[in-house]
DNA sequence: GTATGAATAT
DNA sequence: CATATTCATA
């Protein structure tokens, strides 16, 4: 099973190297997962998932059924705990909304308010056309939309900061990250939000009048020219901090989980995904069984 | 044919 | 607004 990162081959654009292999052991090691165990989800939003908050989650070092790829790299170092001892990422995932805010028909009838909550049993069978899907050996199937939380998008910064805008390229990126479930387009559509935020950033670096320009950010703005590996050297890039307003750590005006006004009708809200995330690491951290998965699969090509 | 980046759609 | 999907292109 030991496999060795591969990545980059050399896809034809640009003819710069290929060589990465410091961060395989060093990456940035982002820092503590402290804000990791801490709350990240607020109490209510825990309550509305019911989602036992789990008090006592000390720390989550507990589960570490990870190493896959990194599995061999790890033992050196003894970062806090960058990467590789992020424990496996898993992503959460959000059933295709149909209609998420609005935006429906016409403009007048809503008919998207109910609630029935309450009644100690729901006894509500009737429903569902029966359209599982579900098919172990589906080789493609609609993902759900993908919700980047802060975590993953955490992590996406940083394999972009360590790799430098140069080779930050969909496929690495996706790679590196190692996100099961993660894919090509979702890191693809992810980068490109984050390009353009960087971009914004550049010309406003202080500016702001009043945008909503949280004051985050410490201007990361990875230069231009970055090599990380390689060649030259160098580049004593520490790490970069999350230049996203994302992660919001001290409060949560509403940000990356943004509208939760989710209308689920079942009220565990999570979906049972054939494939991937089950598991909630980050907020609910529910560690201990995680089944392992069958890793084998479909990520990585 | 694959991968990327931007545009466009949901 | 956040992601997904499509399109043109390297």
């Amino acid at each position: 099973m030991g496999e060795e990162v591969k990545m980059r081959e050399n896809g034809g654009v640009d003819g710069g190297d290929d060589r990465v292999s410091e961060w395989e052991a060093g990456l940035p090691s982002a820092d503590d997962l402290a804000p990791l165990s801490q709350p990240l989800i607020s109490p209510e939003l825990a309550s509305a998932f019911s989602i036992t908050p789990e008090p006592s989650r000390t720390l989550l070092d507990v589960s570490r059924a990870s190493e896959n790829t990194l599995a061999g790299l790890r033992g050196h170092r003894t970062l806090s705990q960058g990467f590789s001892s992020n424990n496996e990422f898993k992503s959460f995932v959000e059933d295709r909304d149909p209609m998420a805010a609005g935006e429906a028909d016409a403009d007048g009838s809503d008919s998207r308010k109910m609630r029935k909550i309450d009644s100690a049993e729901e006894a509500d069978s009737a429903m569902r056309t029966d359209n599982s899907v579900e098919d172990p050996s589906a080789k493609s199937m609609k993902r759900p939309r993908l919700v980047w939380t802060p975590q993953l998008h955490k992590r996406f910064v940083e394999v972009v900061a360590h790799l430098g805008i140069k080779n930050a390229v969909p496929k690495t990126i996706m790679q590196l990250m190692n996100v099961e479930g993660l894919t090509r387009e979702n890191v693809a559509s992810h980068l490109q939000k984050y390009r353009l935020y960087l971009k914004r950033m550049q010309g406003l670096s202080s500016e702001g009048p009043s945008s909503s320009d949280p004051l985050f950010a410490s201007t990361p703005v990875p230069q231009s020219l970055h090599e990380t590996t390689g060649g030259g050297g160098g580049h004593g890039n520490g790490h970069a901090a999350v230049p996203m307003p994302y992660g919001g750590p001290p409060h949560m005006p509403m940000p990356v989980y943004g509208h939760m006004g989710m209308q689920m009708g079942n009220q565990q809200g999570f979906q049972s995904n054939p494939y991937m995330l089950p598991q909630m690491d980050w907020s609910g951290n529910r560690c201990g069984s995680v089944v392992s998965y069958p890793n084998s699969g479909p990520n990585d090509k």
